[in-house]
RNA sequence: GGUGGCAUAGCUCAGCUGGAUAGAGCACCUGCCUUCUAAGCAGGCGGUCCUAGGUUCGAAUCCUAGUGCCAUCACCA
């Protein structure tokens, strides 16, 4: 049983046969680090029951709850708070308890309902941008909390693999490539591939500009623009099935996919399972069909087909087009359904898109509960803010991105520099270097962006780029590095550190960090029920905090006697243990030196 | 215009179900490396918590209205 649930016990006992009365509920917080004590029972909302002055009410229940708890070694009341002190033997109990617990915080899978998180969903053509790394930071260590959390999941996403936007890549290719590959030109495939895209749009606004100059009225000529007429054609054959266009099609995709591979094994994203739109658009047609047979759809004169959802307050929202053509909704309907199907276990869904989107998914849910599967209860759309630059938005047409690679190889370069400049890595070879710098630098991005909560803007300056002190990932890494610093020196002082050992009572420090470590699992089933890596990063943060005011002020291998000298290490590698944990959540490594 | 989100220190952000004197980091200023890693620690400076009402013993937090920024309201995805 917790403290808190033991004491809410006696708090109630107390109130019961001091004042006879019966108390519903009790408030606790953490006591301010201004006054003395380690919880605190807040008595105002007592006054509803009990009638008197908070003061004597709290004065009354400290003094029982001392005498009837050996958990509670003393008390203090200012105004209507009363601060409980917590005996050492309590945390001394509490440390031996997860002391050895492997995976302490983890709570195994133990339902057979599983969750699908989706995220990435790249158009494939061109290549991934900061935007991007924001999406896949966040699903990924998402998905990574629900499974701490004792879910079973499944790592998704859905690729944009139809349309015309990659007609526009592959027209250009064709037009001005000259048959260059990735392997020609060396470089990565959604990079090549990219370049044709902004080649397209070249072209394209150069005819708009000719147009224009010949006296065309400009909406008409971004409409009629030759190239873009060309494009045109080309989906149609592609939809038509056309070989010639379909092999060039699967040809420049395959490219694009390779590209995607390498930034998403660099970023250290994975998935269990990919799904094409090119795959499932049909079946979401179907359903279409059966939704309207069902009169969940109405179908318009004109053949086109729509959901009326005025009666929740939304619009009329179209789901097929006049020419039977499936819409965006209409895909991600099929793809829903389809993801069922081939994971009959699944009871929810993650969505992870940007709030740019807020209202389809909204409208998506919607349908599908309207539908009738029962899984459309548990959907959940995790929106996120936009990742902006100081210059505004980021628009890949105007090349205003961030490019995902280029980002990563500056921040690994950043992390080589200021570690060169510090000069700690004696011994280590030049592979053992060039790993570590890539896990400062990813550590300092990604750490960057999941410590902000997910639903705000991200205001990134490539300018002052990432910091590298305060509160960011190298400052967490570094806290772990040290401890694993103070491990190898206690095995080289012999020090027994993972011997058991008896301790009657603990530091302030040691109190408080002990306190912190049994606020782990809640932090991860609270980062999990809101989605919010911010959370886990907040919880490790605080953490480091408290470690590095211990390890300055509380000596660990100089401590007075060996048993000390062992519980701190202990302590400090439990602590470790809980860091990598928690990081792990956030997709984030550890180094052993930094 | 309708709908949704956001607004806290010069900057970037915390602030859980309402609770005590609103917290960190960066920047700026002071100290601390012959002792466990100074990517650190200790301290200082810095606030009309967007505005106005309301609910409450108590509001940054809840409600209402307003202001500002962003998004969205397509037979685009």
């Amino acid at each position: 049983m917790s403290i808190q649930a033991i004491l809410e016990n006696q708090v109630k006992q107390a109130v019961l046969k001091i004042f006879n009365a019966e108390l519903p509920v009790v408030e606790f917080q953490p006591t301010r680090r201004d006054f003395e004590g380690d919880i605190t029972v807040v008595v105002f909302p007592m006054l509803r029951v009990v009638k008197g002055n908070p003061v004597q009410i709290g004065n009354e229940i400290g003094t029982y709850l001392k005498a009837n708890l050996t958990e509670v070694s003393d008390f203090n009341v200012v105004k209507g708070f009363l601060n409980l002190v917590i005996a050492d033997a309590f945390y001394i109990d509490f440390f031996n308890e997860i002391k050895d617990k492997t995976d302490y915080g983890r709570v195994d899978a133990a339902s057979e309902k599983s969750v699908m998180v989706e995220y990435s969903s790249p158009n494939t053509n061109k290549p991934l941008h900061l935007g991007h790394i924001r999406n896949n930071l966040l699903g990924y260590s998402v998905a990574e909390i629900l499974k701490a959390s004792g879910k079973n999941v499944y790592k998704t996403q859905i690729i944009n693999d139809r349309g015309i936007h990659i007609c526009k890549s592959m027209l250009a290719w064709q037009r001005f490539g000259s048959d260059e590959t990735p392997e020609s030109t060396g470089l990565k495939g959604d990079k090549l591939v990219g370049n044709y895209y902004v080649a397209f749009n070249n072209v394209y606004q150069e005819e708009i500009a000719e147009m224009v100059a010949k006296g065309m009225d400009e909406k008409i000529a971004t409409k009629e623009a030759p190239i873009l007429l060309e494009a045109q054609e080309m989906l149609q054959k592609w939809e038509a099935g056309d070989e010639k266009v379909v092999s060039l099609w699967r040809k420049m995709n395959g490219w694009v996919y390779d590209g995607f591979e390498v930034t998403y094994k660099n970023l250290g994203v994975d998935f269990d399972k990919l799904y094409y739109e090119s795959d499932t658009y049909l079946l979401g047609k179907e359903f279409v069909k059966e939704g309207l047979e069902k009169k969940v759809f109405e179908e318009d004169p004109d053949g086109s087909v729509w959901c009326d959802l005025t009666d929740e307050g939304l619009d009329r929202k179209i789901v097929l087009r006049s020419d039977g053509t499936a819409v965006y909704m209409t895909q991600d309907i099929g793809t829903a359904i389809q993801r069922v199907k081939d994971y009959p276990d699944i009871n929810g869904m993650v969505y992870t898109v940007g709030n740019e989107q807020d209202y389809h998914f909204k409208v998506l849910f919607l349908i599908l509960k309207k539908l009738g599967f029962s899984w459309a209860e548990q959907l959940h759309h995790l929106s996120y803010g936009m990742v902006d630059l100081p210059s505004g938005k980021m628009k890949s047409r105007e090349g205003t991105v961030v490019d995902a690679d280029d980002l990563m190889t500056d921040m690994t370069l950043t992390a080589e520099k200021i570690s060169k400049e510090l000069g700690k890595l004696e011994g280590y070879t030049e592979e053992e270097k060039q790993a570590l710098y890539k896990i400062v630098g990813l550590g300092a991005l990604k750490y960057y962006i999941l410590k902000v909560d997910p639903k705000k803007r991200i205001l990134f300056n490539p300018e002052e780029s990432v910091d590298f002190q305060g509160n960011t990932g190298p400052f967490i890494q570094y806290t772990y590095a040290r401890i694993q610093s103070i491990k190898r020196k206690a095995d080289s002082m012999n020090v027994k550190w993972k011997q058991a050992v008896v301790q009657t009572s603990i530091h302030p420090k040691e109190k408080e960090l002990i306190k912190l470590l049994g606020q782990f699992p809640e932090a991860i089933q609270l980062a999990a029920t809101n989605y919010s890596p911010a959370l886990i990063a907040n919880y490790v943060y605080d953490l480091v905090k408290e470690f590095n005011s211990f390890y300055q002020q509380v000596p660990i291998l100089a401590a007075d006697n060996d048993a000390l000298k062992v519980y701190r290490v202990q302590l400090s590698h439990k602590i470790g243990e809980v860091i990598a944990t928690g990081f792990e959540l956030l997709g984030i490594a550890v180094p052993q030196r930094m």
